[in-house]
DNA sequence: AATACTATTGAGAGCGCTCCCAAGAAGTTG
DNA sequence: CAACTTCTTGGGAGCGCTCTCAATAGTATT
């Protein structure tokens, strides 16, 4: 197999303990001799071995990313491939590794929980969950695994990072009250779902800015899903708004069938406006208003911030960190608004 | 820190050889002795360190997938994200870990292929390489590191799965020309790319089938990304194609965009057939006929096949599998079909 | 020139596990 | 009942690295 360090060694002419210092880039080894050393590594072409070195420091430089199942059904396809991507860029300039864990049922997971999180594989993990009150984030808590949350918890004293979905849903009802509607529908999303919440309050916030009553009427609950925007879409329609804020764009997706099935034209009828600015939003017809979220920068920040908190002497418990990144609006033809290019 | 097989020993009284041989379920332990054991290791949360069993076995349990960027990019978000789920699918029922490796950049490649792949990290690797002649494959075979490409290697002896890509755009060019199409055009995928090629064979097999001359003017190159679809469109325009079929729906909404300047109108005055059935092809108008490809089952296919290499006893050099999973044609409303639902 | 540092080096122990081997217990057989 | 064989168990070595500590060499201080 590989050579090892002894090798390296032996054939520099020198302890152990010295290769290694010259690997490790320690100081207080003459410069001839770090040389030497090098050179003999590069031409047997040595390597360290992952899993000594991790024995010995009990750093594994290898952080988790732990997604259940549901996340990935739920967000749409986009959000889990570019949170990865963006997590593993960051992974890569620090030196660090990236090992998924998507955990499917229930049953799973206390036995993946056991297996990966607690033998030691990973230094420590991003966590991408679905609902507030996952015992996954009690489990990471109580067995001090360091961990980043996508996804904010305001209750808990964790790390957190996430878009600004309060934000983002506020400027989306904004603009349609600027297009000049009052009777503004909103499709939530899961409410046991933080960024449920946060685009709920935002829709809320953006109203009662402009002192337009919160009709509960017009507030009708979804799952993020396109078949419960169909759903609540067939629900809203007596009560007819001019306009609808879906919480997600496959919700929105969702209501433009329930409106294509009863005849409403979008925008003409009734305005739409969606959440996440999935590919599929610029392709319908009629082009979906949406706000976008910066999700291969949540994915990097999140190991950026993991890394802070490994880095950190051990014996300090620093505050959480908590990032919110900017979300933006992303103006189309669903909203009906002048400004709209397509 | 986590109680160590030692512990166990001491507290169940037995040796570590012993645990040992309860935790590994090895037989030659007494019944009620075996009990016992496993009680202690329950009640004191016992995990095997992960590392220091690597370190004595020199198996680590984690495979990699090794993703080129321009993989991720190339081909369409949703390939990236069922393939991983398909993957770790099978590594959660088979007890192992998914170790994520996406390089960007090239000159990354060559520093996280010796440290990850040359590490010891991992056990074997998922490749999914874009260009036949990544250096990638060969580096993994001289350092005899098992590993499994997604994506078809026709002259190496490698193990691979892979779509049944020449069936597929057979399937969907003989369509058109059961729809009464002769002048059927393609645009085909990078040929250095095996799926680029095998989806213009499987263009050119469905003609001469039919012994319908293959016309050099009808074949025009793109890239798989919408923009060469657009492009090469522009170019067919003047040779009036009365089909078209682009190898990925990417390039076939490029193609659309060229078509609706030109005033155009798919499927009157020109049928379009894709190729992926990525979630959009669904929702544009018209919705695009396609071939689906089992992406999930790739994913997932690979790792059984790289763990039934990984569990053959070392010294025999097994055969490479290689495995083509079926592709379905989706027929939808741009091939003006009248089967079409849509 | 004697003392006190400091830089450089190597030896040894240890990280937590597996695995080989030898010893003892238990069971078989002629 | 002696001579085997088979189970069961524990001890020791070792996987490849890091890290502490002591020893030596080299340099600065008085």
């Amino acid at each position: 197999m590989s050579p090892t360090l002894e090798e390296v060694a032996r054939l520099a002419g020198v302890s152990r303990s010295t290769v290694s210092r010259v690997i490790n880039d320690q100081p207080n080894v003459r410069p001839e001799v770090r040389e030497r050393v090098w050179q003999v590594a590069r031409e047997v072409g040595y390597q360290p071995h992952a899993a000594a070195r991790s024995l010995a420091t009990s750093r594994t430089h290898v952080i988790g990313m732990v997604i259940p199942e549901a996340v990935t059904t739920l967000f749409t396809a986009p959000f889990f491939s570019l949170l990865l991507r963006g997590a593993t860029e960051s992974c890569n300039s620090h030196q660090y590794q990236l090992m998924l864990s998507l955990f499917t049922a229930h049953a799973d997971r206390q036995e993946i929980y056991q297996r990966i999180l607690r033998s030691g594989y990973l230094d420590g993990a991003i966590v991408a969950s679905a609902s507030l009150d996952d015992p996954l984030i009690s489990d990471l808590l109580r067995d001090r695994i360091p961990f980043v949350s996508v996804g904010r918890y305001p209750h808990k004293p964790i790390h957190y990072v996430d878009a600004d979905n309060v934000n983002g849903a506020r400027m989306a009802v904004e603009h349609l009250i600027r297009l000049g509607h009052r009777r503004i529908a909103t499709i939530t999303g899961p409410l046991d779902m933080i960024a449920g919440q946060d685009r709920l309050s935002g829709y809320r916030q953006a109203l009662e800015a402009r002192s337009i009553p919160v009709e509960e009427e017009l507030i009708v609950g979804g799952d993020f899903t396109e078949a419960s925007g169909t759903v609540a879409m067939q629900r809203l329609l007596p009560v007819s708004p001019s306009a609808v804020f879906a919480a997600s764009d496959m919700m929105a997706i969702g209501a433009l069938k329930a409106l294509r099935q009863a005849d409403r034209q979008v925008p003409q009828d009734i305005a739409l406006v969606g959440f996440d600015d999935i590919p599929i939003a610029s392709a319908i017809v009629p082009a979906l208003t949406t706000v976008r979220q910066p999700i291969e920068r949540m994915g990097s920040m999140a190991v950026e911030v993991l890394l802070s908190v490994l880095e950190e002497p051990s014996g300090e418990e620093a505050p959480a960190q908590r990032i919110i990144l900017p979300t933006e609006l992303v103006i189309r033809a669903s909203c009906g608004s002048a400004l709209s290019l397509s």
